[in-house]
Parts: C-alpha cells; sequence; structure tokens
DNA sequence: TCAATTGCGCAAACCGGTTTGCTGAGTCCT
DNA sequence: AGGACTCAGCAAACCGGTTTGCGCAATTGA
C-alpha cells in the first residue's frame, strides 16, 4: 500500500500539502490540487484510517453488542442502528457474546482497546459497575433495556412493565383469571420488567399469580417449550400464557400442540416483539410488537448526538412505542 | 486515557519495558514485571489498539459485508464467521449494503481504509474487477456465493447449480410436469446458480419450461408474493413452483392463499435456505437446506488461514452440504 | 516606496504504540 | 585474570497520518 509520503514524493510536494488536499482544511492551489489528486488516482492510495484515528483518537466505529444475533429482533436493531449512525461515517462492530458476562466483559475491554466512539449494548449480565472502565475511557454508551440505567449510560428501550401489563389487560378483558408467565431468565433485564408489570397488573385486576404458574427461560424457542410443558403439568392448567418474547411463545406453541391442546381455545398465547415468524405459525400469534429497528435506529441517533458532544451531561432515557396485534392465539 | 508513557512514568522505566511486559517479547524481570502491573492495573491502562495497528498494520478485525441483515439467512452466517474468527482475536464489522452497488463499493473502500484483515462478502452486484483494489491492498476476500471465483477469492458456498437442480428433482419425482421457478434477481448470484440449475435439471428430465414459467423477485417474502400473482395470471397454471429462497418461498404462499388455492394440492411449493420460519409456516414448507452457520463458519477459519499464510496462494473453493426437507408444501 | 496582508507550501512535532541495536552488570569458562 | 555470554533495560527510530508555526512571494494599502 503506498503511503501519504509515496504521494508526496511522487507529486513533488510535501505530505502536508497531501494532507490538505485530502482534507481542505487549509487552501491549496488549484493546479497542485490537481497533480496531487492525480497522482492518488494512479498509486492507488488509501489513507489509513489506523493512523488516522490515532490523532483523532476516534475509531469512527460503534460497537454493537447483543446476547444472540440469531434472535431476529437484533439483525432488525442493528440494522436501525446502522442505518442512523452511517451518515455520521460511523460503522458497526458487532459481538454476539450469548449469556456469557465473562465474554461480556471481554468484549467491553476490546471495545475500549479498539478505541470505539460508542457502544449500544443489549446484556444481561453487565451490571452499572462493569461499565465504568468504559465511561473511564470517556465511551458513550447507550443501554438498550433499562438495566444499565443511571449515570453512566442513556437508555433505550420499549416500555417493559406497561408492556407487561397490556397484555396481562389483553387476556383479563378476555375473561382469563389462570394466566401463567414464561418470564426470561432472572438476569434478563426485558424479561424482568415484564415479569414486574404482569405481576402488578394482574394484582390490580384482583387475580392471583401462585409461584407455579411464573416459570424462567432462556429467550428461545426450545426454552419456551419446556417452560410450556412444566406449566401444563400443573393440577389446574392455566388458561392463558404471557411469553416474555416470541421466540419463546413459539416453543410454548409447540408444547400445546404435542400436548393436544387447542389454541387458543384451551389455552391463549401472547408472545412480545412481534418477528417476522410471529405472523407465520400457525395459529398465527397474538404479540405485542416491540419495535426493533426503531430501537435501533434511536440508539444510533442518540449516539451520534453524544459522540458529537451536542447533547447536556444529563442522561436520558427513551421509550419507543409498542402496541399489541391480535392475531389467532388468543 | 493513559498512554503506555504514563505507565512508563509512574513505573519508572522505560516505555520498551512495558511494551515488553505486555507482550512477552522480551524477558522482563519477575520485580520489574510486577511493579508494571501494578501501576497498569492502578491507571487502568487499556493500549490503544489504533496505535499497535499502525506499526503492525493490521487491525484484528474482518468485515462482513451482505444485503439484507434481517434476512435470517444473514445472521446465523455471521454468527458462525464470529465464531470462527473470535479466536484468532478478530472482530466482526458488519454492514448491510442492501441492494445498491454504490453502497458495496463504498463499504469495501471503508474496509480497505481501515485496514480489515479481511473480508467477507455476500454481494450481488459486485464484479471481480471491483475486488481489484482490495486485492492490491493485501486484504484476503472469502466470497459467499461463487459469483466472485477466479483468481481474487476464495469462495465458500452451497452448490447452487445442484440445489436447483434437486428441487426440481423433489417435484419431478411427484408427478409435477408444469413446473414454474421464482428466481432472485439477475444480478443476484445464488438465484442465478439455482435457476440455472433447475433450467437443465428441467431439461434432463425432458420437462419444458416457457419463459413465462420464469419470474424474478427481490428475496423478500413481498417479492415472492407478486411474483406468485404473476404466475398464477398464466393460463396453464402451474401446479409447482420453486422459490429461490424460503422468504420468497413464504411470499408464494401469501400468494396462494389469497387466490383460494389448496397448498399442496393445487399447488406445490418449494423454498431454500431453511430459516426458522419455514418451519413454522402452515403448511410447513419443504425447502433445501443451506447451512448458513457452517458457510459463515467455513469462510471464518478459510480467512484465518489465509491471514496467517498458512495456505498456498492458489484460491480454493469450499462447497457445503444442502439437504432436501421435506414438509407439507410438497 | 515601504509596511502590512494574503496565499501557498514546507519542516517538524505529535499521536501511542512496537522494534532494533546497544550498554552495563553479572556469570561462566578457560 | 581475561574473554565470551546472558540478562535486563534504555534510547531512538519507525508506523502513517494530522497539526502547528513559519517563511517566501505576490498583492494590497497608505
Amino acid at each position: 500500500m503506498p503511503t501519504i509520503e509515496d504521494v508526496a514524493a511522487a507529486a513533488r510536494v510535501s505530505k502536508t500539502t497531501v494532507s490538505h488536499v485530502l482534507s481542505g482544511k487549509r487552501p491549496v492551489a488549484a493546479a497542485t490540487q490537481a497533480k496531487v489528486r492525480r497522482v492518488i488516482e494512479e498509486l492507488g492510495f488509501r489513507p489509513s484510517a489506523l493512523a488516522r484515528g490515532l490523532t483523532s483518537a476516534r475509531s469512527h466505529t460503534v460497537a454493537l453488542m447483543v446476547p444472540d444475533v440469531t434472535n431476529p429482533f437484533y439483525p432488525a436493531l442493528a440494522r436501525g442502528l446502522q442505518d442512523a449512525v452511517r451518515d455520521a461515517g460511523l460503522l458497526v462492530l458487532l459481538a454476539d457474546v450469548g449469556n456469557s458476562g465473562a465474554q461480556e466483559r471481554a468484549f467491553l475491554i476490546e471495545a475500549i482497546e479498539r478505541r470505539v466512539d460508542g457502544l449500544v449494548l443489549s446484556s444481561f449480565q453487565l451490571t452499572p459497575a462493569d461499565l465504568e472502565p468504559a465511561v473511564r475511557a470517556g465511551l458513550d454508551i447507550i443501554s438498550v433495556g433499562p438495566q444499565l440505567a443511571g449515570a453512566r449510560a442513556d437508555v433505550v428501550s420499549a416500555d417493559d412493565h406497561q408492556i407487561g401489563a397490556d397484555a396481562v389487560d389483553h387476556l383479563a378483558d378476555r375473561g382469563h383469571t389462570r394466566i401463567a408467565t414464561i418470564a426470561g431468565p432472572a438476569e434478563a433485564q426485558p424479561g424482568a420488567g415484564r415479569l414486574e408489570g404482569f405481576r402488578k397488573q394482574m394484582k390490580a385486576r384482583g387475580l392471583r399469580v401462585p409461584e407455579s404458574r411464573v416459570v424462567e427461560a432462556d429467550f428461545t424457542r426450545a426454552g419456551g417449550r419446556v417452560a410450556m410443558e412444566r406449566l401444563l403439568k400443573a393440577r389446574t392448567r392455566p388458561t392463558a400464557v404471557v411469553c416474555a418474547n416470541d421466540l419463546m411463545a413459539i416453543g410454548a406453541l409447540d408444547a400445546a400442540r404435542a400436548a393436544g391442546l387447542d389454541v387458543p381455545g384451551d389455552l391463549a398465547v401472547i408472545g412480545v416483539d412481534d418477528i417476522d415468524a410471529a405472523a407465520l405459525v400457525s395459529p398465527a400469534l397474538t404479540t405485542v410488537r416491540v419495535p426493533a429497528r426503531e430501537i435501533g435506529h434511536a440508539a444510533g441517533r442518540l449516539l451520534v448526538d453524544r459522540i458529537d458532544g451536542a447533547l447536556p451531561a444529563a442522561r436520558r432515557t427513551v421509550l419507543v412505542a409498542h402496541d399489541l396485534i391480535q392475531r389467532e392465539t388468543t
């Protein structure tokens, strides 16, 4: 690869001049510019972003940390994020860290060392304290989900609490009283918020929630299936179940089918997210739509503003609207 | 952020010594090491990957370019890729470039300037000539799909030709003769290969393929639906359709349902990919499974070997196995 | 006519690491 | 006792850009 020095030599100017031609930060005579540009073209010179970043201490990169890229929620989020930051010249560094706290922390360090400009994370394991090094390193952090709220990070999230409550209302309005829930893993943020909203709204509507009707699972189809099987073993079966995401809801449908139950006759099911698959399963899944792409987009916009220093120091919380989409499982 | 110089000063050694403690490339006395490490800890020093990359001319990053992250095929591929390269210390820079050739080329330039170590791309628009600058820049390139085969890139791909042929066999074996196909966009590689395989096998089995039974669409559900509607307008309707991917096949099912057709009675449908949704639609979609994650993994392994210089110069082609999964639409 | 200004370009320092060559002190061998 | 060798650490050069201060020539203003 030719360097700026090679270009300077071939064009018989100093590398300062080449730099100015590229950046436009100081005027360069038209003739000189033309000559330099021609040489750049001939040599196929491409300035090194590494070298550039060294002086500016910026990498023009934002890191995105997610627990599972194959959960369709996250690609949609990634897409929104990318589209929001691209115009600012930022590219997305993607990390799927699974549910491993160790991997999350390892990636955090990586992000710091790479001098990433910003960080968007949807984390299940991280605590605010874990973010400390990143904050000290000057990274702007956006947490998707309220888990990492506080002085350290902005938050872009759905209103998980309200989502849980809305799901309860939807089912209770249809006469259900024995409503169970398949929550996410205890550490997982969105699940926790939805569970809390579920509990509170059940209480508000005078419905009891025995602990046997609350089971945890990881956010996968298989997890939902296993959890549903457990719920179905109870002496008095629930007539409806609120699942903390669609993947688990689809797993719950698997279990219901295997048990020979009619949905929604014997069992009503509601999910959260509205991934594409929700509309495809049969019966089609009623769900609370969480606009993943918008969340990513909002996170990106917020991040760009932060990086530009255009925002006051106080951290923000952006809640995006969800809506309930009734299909055939309720 | 403290620099290596700050650490050196605080530990009363030269920065050379700090560097050696970090890299282990030259021996450092145990006592000195301990002192340096303590200071690093106290200061929270994290070496800048930018500065490091400047000397090594490596960024420890691989770029992944895809046409649509929200197509579930690609997240799976991304996951496999990440898992394969992580142990080599590489992170994945993701770009969703849509179907825009301009964006593809722009990202290619970005990747070069960032001195990315390797490039994995699934491109519809790029020609081998477009890769020239990247090759000259010394990037190792893996093409997912054979489009960019040649002296410039390794290839990891499914055997698209055979996939098309297998789909034809599956339908012909079941007695279909009026078989249509919904191909991908003409420029799109995987679609072209599958279409070719489709045509050849139809001929081999003595079946005619009037041009009205070949329609193009982009690789989306909406595209598939529109294409299917067109096919259904023909005077003699096809009794079966081969779709170049699952998303389009699902769109075709939408159209069939809208037209009041029974699947597979009036119309058999087969897709390609086996995304999660394929098993979820009703009736469940028969499809040719293409192991996206394995493809990503193979690409990652190949890339790491290339970067390590462990491979002879000759480019490789890795074909991954597909298999036909019969469900309910045939 | 002479000082002040402007336009253009260069040299040198800097960003934060890595790498190379060298030196002084201590150890081993003859 | 003297040479060869090892060990530990340092200074300086280097990677490829950006930024700052300065000099020279031509233009402007009084």
